[in-house]
RNA sequence: GGAUGGUUAGCUCAGCGGUAGAGCAUCGCCUUCACACGGCGGGGGCCACAGGUUCGAUCCCUGUACCAUCCA
């Protein structure tokens, strides 16, 4: 082995051996375990976030394969409509073309050559991550049977009547020319003004103010609207007002959606072109007058001097015409919000046109069956209710149910080339019909169908599906609905959903929806929230913020300058590229450290907390980076000290019975390169106890190996392995990935590395050959079950290790990823061994804080002298004396008989017991007093704290358990305090 | 306006009724035969603020401030 982890070649060679032994595929034995991937935008690229999500997602899939699931991890990407085909079109107009120009047919061809393009980055992405997806079933939204399946739904959802054509007011983006749904607008409040204007009385009388933040919009205005019991106003109502410019005359209507206090109580009324004035337009029989074409410039249903004009172009030449008629009242500045598009950032305009939608709100059909609301929104709050899926963390349930509780029709219609196109025919006289093709309708509908030659002429709608209208039947489209799959059968419903907050509108509900209607069950058990990656002030991670990072750059490494350049170019904003670069500066002077997939992933594990946001740190992934070397480098030494021992004469690890004996029995009989070993961890079994539990040692031996012997040491970190494999079990339980990773970095690192490896190193160089076995054993088996429980979160250096130690621990298998995850044996906690551990780290971390606070080198071996031991003391101090003057480099260890004087020392205590370092020659007096004096007002405020908890009158009420803790920590801080001031007045006399 | 999170060591975050924790950073000693991507030791926190409940509050309740996010 390397002395340094080098993860790149490790990596490869590991992900291209398990894809090609099909180690990613479903076993098709035990019980199902799915997970469908959420389909990244098949022309993007993975962000951090998707890294983030697919850490998580492969963990799950590896620890339920591990533990003898079926399991199958879907993978594939989204067509994802309006992203894709801007990015189209912006590479077009790179070569001077529009999509106009090129037509839809070679347009929609360019988009296909992206598509394959981008495609294969994405997968080359997830393939380095590590992701365990089954490739063999990869599907993409715009596939054809996934296309399928999108018209059935659509056409069935229409049969039943809970999808509907209309004209309706809907949100439009002028510069991708195409309806969106609510969730696409974002609202964002911008300086604008409010303008006063005055609308003359058509009877003369005099004027009414109005106050608008869109002057524009007033020659569609078809009422002006004061609250109906706002008394400055009260005498006008049923009047009417001649309305500027347009000259036309409108009513003064009364309704209470006008609020008296904004402005000046006047409203004016637009039913075309703002979503309260259509209801207040509804509720009072008005007019809709359209003022705009689809580019948002005014129309020919205005005046001929603002015929052809934009809708900013007009706003100005609406004022000015009313300032030179003298009806401008008053210019205000005012805060309001505006929406956009969240994909163009372009001024929306509420717009009337035809448009396609799902009903979710209706309870029931003018025909009697059942609404969208019954059959669709309703259910999906069922499930929910009814625990049928559970959220986690759980409070998202609020944000989920408030949504549908509110919830308005679908807009599913979009104005788009790239996408499903709408299964809906028209005729020459504009009637619609809707089937799964056009051969179909005409075959449903006689007339259609045609005699001879001549067929009446069927024009297909031009629009096509929102995206989230073809991803929303993703868990079962993708298994073939509705064609009755095997696959269909087992793996719906998945068992988890991993996914961001961002889209729990968007899409986990809108798959609970379809996933309940058409399936009759819930698309998946279990919705796992994940926190948004951000940046490390805590910003969104966004392109046009030039914040993004490529998970690959932080796996591979990436200098500043690359991150520079990659950051600043390809911008939509070319001019935000100073600001970008000095950011990235800023964040990451010396780039990117190259920390390999597994540091990476274990990262990701570990930021995984129930907050919502994530800020990334490469620090941190550093760090983990560095986690890896140990690990490595801890195999290493294990190697090192077992590899030239012959396993099977040696330690007859792989003796009979051992290893492969403890298979469950739950796995079925399976193809050699599949689940060889059972799911125990392999430290010590199946052998005799012959030696006596009190001397600290355990002799064993099983048929035909030679006797081994165990020691304390041994079965501390077999007994911690149990309860390690215990917290590992509960953590993927609960999807808490942060404490999953910090409970194996502590064991791993700060117990098996820092404490288990040094206590070998005696034990192997010192120990009998019985209890050399046992230690080599010990190391060996303990690191292969640790490397099992690490394996889901760095499947690769686990992978890498576990082949040069399963031999030596007698296991046997192709791959670490299909053995069996390792599970509690509750029987092998080892409480009593722990205890004298625990001691013995005491022992050691005393002389270890003398040897450091006096700068004392580690290679000075200390003379220690110990004072008022225990007879537990003693004996512990004889069963571990090796270990103690190993750790701790002492030179001689003697025990001071009761009268006996101590020289003037160093001390350290532990319990009632003394650790002395006499000072001759090695320890200065005026540091000793300094560090003794630091430990004295600790201790000091410690107890002081804990005597007031005492002395409180009412303290009597607390549980007898505690009041006696208190005390006796309060007895054992004072006994403590008296020993250190001791010490400290016999130093000072000095 | 409504809702939901957050405020704990310099930074990023766990903890959540009973002596304040981790990683990174920091300081000191050490090129000891697994690892300097390391070892050993140390320092650092009135757990945002104000009330309340309790024998006891960082933790529960109420309010305040600030910061987020979502929905109108």
């Amino acid at each position: 082995m390397e002395k340094t982890f080098d993860p790149g070649p490790i990596e490869a060679r590991w992900r291209a051996h398990w894809e090609a032994q099909g180690c990613y595929a479903p076993s098709s034995q035990g019980d199902p375990y799915s997970i469908m991937i959420p389909p990244p935008n098949v022309t993007g690229t993975l962000h951090m976030g998707h890294a983030f999500q697919h850490t998580i997602m492969d963990a799950l899939i590896r620890h339920a394969r591990m533990s003898g699931k079926d399991t199958l991890w879907q993978p594939g990407t989204d067509h994802a409509g309006i992203a894709t085909q801007m990015v189209v079109e912006r590479n077009l107009r790179v070569d001077g073309v529009n999509r106009h120009e090129l037509g839809r047919d070679k347009f929609v061809d360019k988009v296909w050559e992206w598509k394959a393009h981008s495609g294969g980055i994405i997968e080359q992405q997830i393939r380095r991550l590590g992701s365990s997806v089954d490739w063999s079933r990869n599907r993409f939204t715009m596939d054809e049977g996934y296309s399928k399946s999108v018209i059935e739904h659509f056409v069935k959802l229409y049969e039943a009547g809970l999808i509907y054509r209309g004209k309706r007011l809907v949100n439009w983006d002028p510069v991708l020319q195409t309806a969106i749904s609510d969730l696409e607008v974002v609202q964002e409040e911008e300086n604008g003004k409010l303008w006063h204007f005055r609308f003359p009385l058509a009877d003369g009388s005099g004027h009414l103010v109005v106050a608008t933040t869109r002057p524009e919009t007033m020659l569609g205005d078809t009422a002006v609207a004061v609250h109906p019991e706002d008394e400055r106003y009260r005498h006008l109502i049923g009047k009417s007002v001649r309305l500027p410019l347009a000259d036309r005359e409108i009513p003064v209507i009364a309704d209470d959606y006008v609020d008296r206090e904004f402005g000046t109580g006047v409203v004016k009324i637009t039913p075309a072109h703002d979503f309260n004035d259509y209801q207040v337009g509804q509720r009072h029989g008005l007019a809709q007058i359209n003022i705009l074409t689809p580019t948002a410039h005014l129309n020919d249903d205005v005046p001929d001097a603002y015929r052809g004009l934009d809708r900013y172009v007009a706003r100005k030449r609406v004022v000015a015409d009313l300032d030179t008629l003298g009806l401008v009242d008053k210019i205000e500045d005012h805060k309001l919000k505006v929406p956009r598009g969240d994909r163009s950032g372009a001024v929306l305009e509420p717009y009337l046109t035809d448009q396609w939608f799902v009903d979710l709100t209706r309870k029931e059909l003018p025909d009697g069956r059942p609404g969208g609301w019954a059959a669709i929104t309703q259910p999906a709050l069922d499930v929910f209710a009814d625990g049928r899926i559970q959220f986690v963390p759980d409070n998202w349930i609020n944000t989920y149910r408030q949504w549908l509780d509110n919830i308005q029709d679908w807009c599913i219609s979009r104005q788009l080339w790239w996408g499903h196109r709408i299964p809906a025919w028209y005729d020459d006289q504009g009637n619609v019909y809707v089937g799964r093709s056009e051969e179909e309708v005409r075959a449903k509908h006689p007339h259609l169908a045609g005699h001879g030659g001549s067929r009446p002429a069927l024009q297909q709608d031009e629009d096509v599906f929102d995206t989230w209208f073809s991803s929303d039947i993703w868990p079962f489209a993708t298994l073939n609905w509705p064609a009755d799959d095997d696959a269909l059968k087992k793996y719906y419903p998945s068992s988890v959903l991993v996914t961001g907050f961002d889209i729990i509108f968007f899409w986990v509900a809108r798959m609970v929806m379809m996933g309940q209607y058409f399936m009759g069950d819930v698309p998946f058990r279990e919705v796992y929230i994940t926190g948004l990656v951000r940046d490390p002030e805590g910003n969104k991670m966004s392109k046009s913020k030039g914040n993004v990072l490529d998970p690959l750059d932080v796996i591979d490494g990436i200098s500043l300058e690359d991150l520079v350049r990659v950051r600043t170019t390809g911008l939509m904003k070319p001019e935000m590229a100073p600001k970008i670069e000095a950011k990235t500066r800023k964040d990451y002077p010396k780039g990117i450290e190259a920390v390999g997939a597994d540091a990476l992933r274990f990262t990701f594990a570990a930021l995984a907390t129930q907050g919502r946001d994530i800020r990334f740190d490469a620090a941190r992934a550093a760090g983990y980076r560095n986690f890896c070397n140990k690990i490595w480098n801890a195999a290493r030494y294990v190697l090192m000290n077992v590899s030239d021992l012959p396993p099977a004469a040696e330690d007859g690890s792989s003796a009979p019975g051992e290893a492969h004996a403890q298979d469950h029995g739950a796995s079925p009989p399976s193809p050699a390169s599949r689940r060889e070993h059972g799911g125990e961890d392999s430290g010590i079994r199946h052998g005799t106890v012959s030696g006596h539990p009190q001397s600290g040692h355990v002799t064993l031996a099983s048929a035909g190996e030679p006797p081994f012997e165990l020691s304390v040491a041994d079965r501390w970190i077999v007994s911690r392995l149990q309860k390690l494999e215990a917290d590992c079990a509960e953590h993927f339980r609960t999807y808490r990935f942060d404490l999953l990773s910090t409970a194996l970095y502590q064991f791993i690192w700060n117990e098996y590395c820092d404490w288990y490896l040094e206590l070998s190193k005696p034990a192997l160089q010192n120990g009998t050959p019985a209890q050399q076995r046992g230690t080599r054993r010990t190391l060996v088996r303990v690191l292969e079950t640790w490397l099992r429980l690490l394996h889901p979160l760095m499947p690769f250096i686990t992978e890498e290790v576990w082949q040069k130690i399963a031999p030596l621990a007698g296991v046997q298998g192709d791959t670490l990823m299909l053995q069996r995850y390792p599970v509690a044996q509750p029987d092998r906690i080892d409480e009593a061994a722990e205890t004298e551990i625990e001691w013995l780290k005491g022992f050691i971390l005393g002389l270890r804080q003398i040897r450091g606070e006096m700068d004392i080198s580690p290679g000075k071996a200390l003379p220690v002298l110990v004072q008022n031991a225990s007879a537990s003391d003693l004996a512990r101090l004889e069963r571990l004396r090796a270990s103690i003057e190993f750790l701790a480099r002492v030179e001689s260890l003697r025990v001071l008989a009761a009268d006996e004087p101590a020289p003037q020392s160093a001390s350290a205590l532990l319990g009632d017991m003394r650790l002395l370092v006499p000072m001759a020659g090695l320890i200065d007096k005026d540091a000793e007093l300094a560090r003794l004096s630091r430990q004295i007002a600790k201790l000091e405020a410690d107890l002081g704290k804990v005597e007031t908890r005492i002395a409180n009158p009412n303290f009597g009420k607390a549980p007898e358990s505690v009041q006696q803790q208190a005390r006796d920590l309060a007895d054992k801080q004072l006994r403590d305090l008296t020993a250190l001031r001791e010490q400290s007045d016999r130093i000072a006399a000095l």
